[in-house]
DNA sequence: TCCGATTTGTCGGGTAACCGACCCAAGGGC
DNA sequence: GCCCTTGGGTCGGTTACCCGACAAATCGGA
């Protein structure tokens, strides 16, 4: 269980993979408080220990699973070759816009898991961008700014803007608030910044 | 690997399920002598020496599908209680003689099998009938007959018939040729051999 | 309230499965 | 001929998993 995820033993990836399929089972079956972590590990046909050997609890199952859908759904979205580029920006915007409101329209099921949901989502957002940053800077490092933090102030503000849109902003289309977002990350606060008594 | 086949190990039943599910559907996709072992590990996720651990080689995994198969058709056609009487008596034979008929009419794919499917039923055969008659001795145990002795030659009794029948008896339906066996089971040699000489 | 039942989380000992490497035999192409 | 690939089969060392049992926590009913 060194490298958790996806390049460790064939036992262990089963394991893993077992016990998230069963568990989408049973969460659309009986829901996340119903099941038991024997209702799980049952179906999976593995042993209970197994499943502590994986997840600290039942939160550790369901945020992976949340990340997985997210990060599939990114994946199908966006081409493999997607980089730090308007075109595809504009998409990974959209699809969080999406998936937030997707996950937020619905009354949000317990109110225990909802941090988890956001933060497992700008995780996934972050680490994708810190990717694109990262390419990026490998071909023009004239860069001032960090790549992680440029990542993670723009997956927060990407978050931010999907989670408040998708609550309150009835009237703005999803084009509309995509368009709003791409235009700042794009011209940016250097526009402002250049000269801040504009108006 | 200590009881093999149901009772064991997690790990060990869940490894021989895998393999056979992946000889199955490598046995449609591109047939026996065509698959290697490890096309098989490959697909069923399992290191190819696990392959070893189970089976000397692909024939005795073509044994146990072959055996599964006809044991599943048992389950279904025959009641959870059935025991040696007439009307579950019939049913078996016309289970047999339609099993043996189903891979005895397409030219059989590979000369080599043959012998290791015929032993694979004769031998499923003559497992039910021993607990059949088992029970029957519980209740009346004035026989003088064997139960194994029994059980074994009624097994290869009803093959026979099956294996004559499907390759020879154009004519006779699955109907009639039950009736014959059936009778001959019930009725039996008992009839001759009281008075032998009565033609 | 207390009690029994269920669930959770952990542990030690044992083992099936993993991994990688090995040798050998049977082709197939040069 | 030769080499090179491909599949069969084996082995030693390592590891993830299994099993059963345990105590602590949680919960529902008497």
């Amino acid at each position: 269980m060194k490298d958790v995820e996806n390049n460790a033993d064939r036992r262990s990836r089963r394991s893993r993979r077992l016990l998230e399929q069963s568990f989408v089972e049973l969460m659309r079956e009986k829901g996340f408080t119903a099941m038991t972590i024997r209702d799980i590990t049952d179906r999976a046909d593995v042993h209970r220990g197994t499943f502590y050997a994986h997840y600290p609890d039942k939160f550790a199952l369901l945020e992976q699973s949340i990340r997985g859908k997210f990060r599939r759904l990114l994946e199908r979205e966006l081409p493999p070759d997607a980089g730090w580029e308007p075109e595809h920006l504009r998409v990974l915007i959209r699809t969080v816009l999406e998936h937030v409101r997707s996950l937020y329209g619905r009354c949000s099921p317990v109110a225990a898991v909802d941090p988890l949901f956001e933060q497992s989502v700008r995780d996934e957002l972050f680490h994708l961008l810190r990717r694109w940053l990262g390419r990026l800077r490998a071909t023009r490092d004239d860069r001032q700014v960090d790549v992680d933090t440029m990542a993670l102030m723009t997956s927060w503000s990407i978050f931010g803007a999907a989670a408040q849109w998708s609550k309150s902003y009835e009237g703005v289309s999803v084009e509309e608030m995509t368009g709003r977002v791409h235009a700042v990350l794009t011209e940016g606060a250097g526009r402002f910044a250049a000269d801040p008594f504009r108006d």
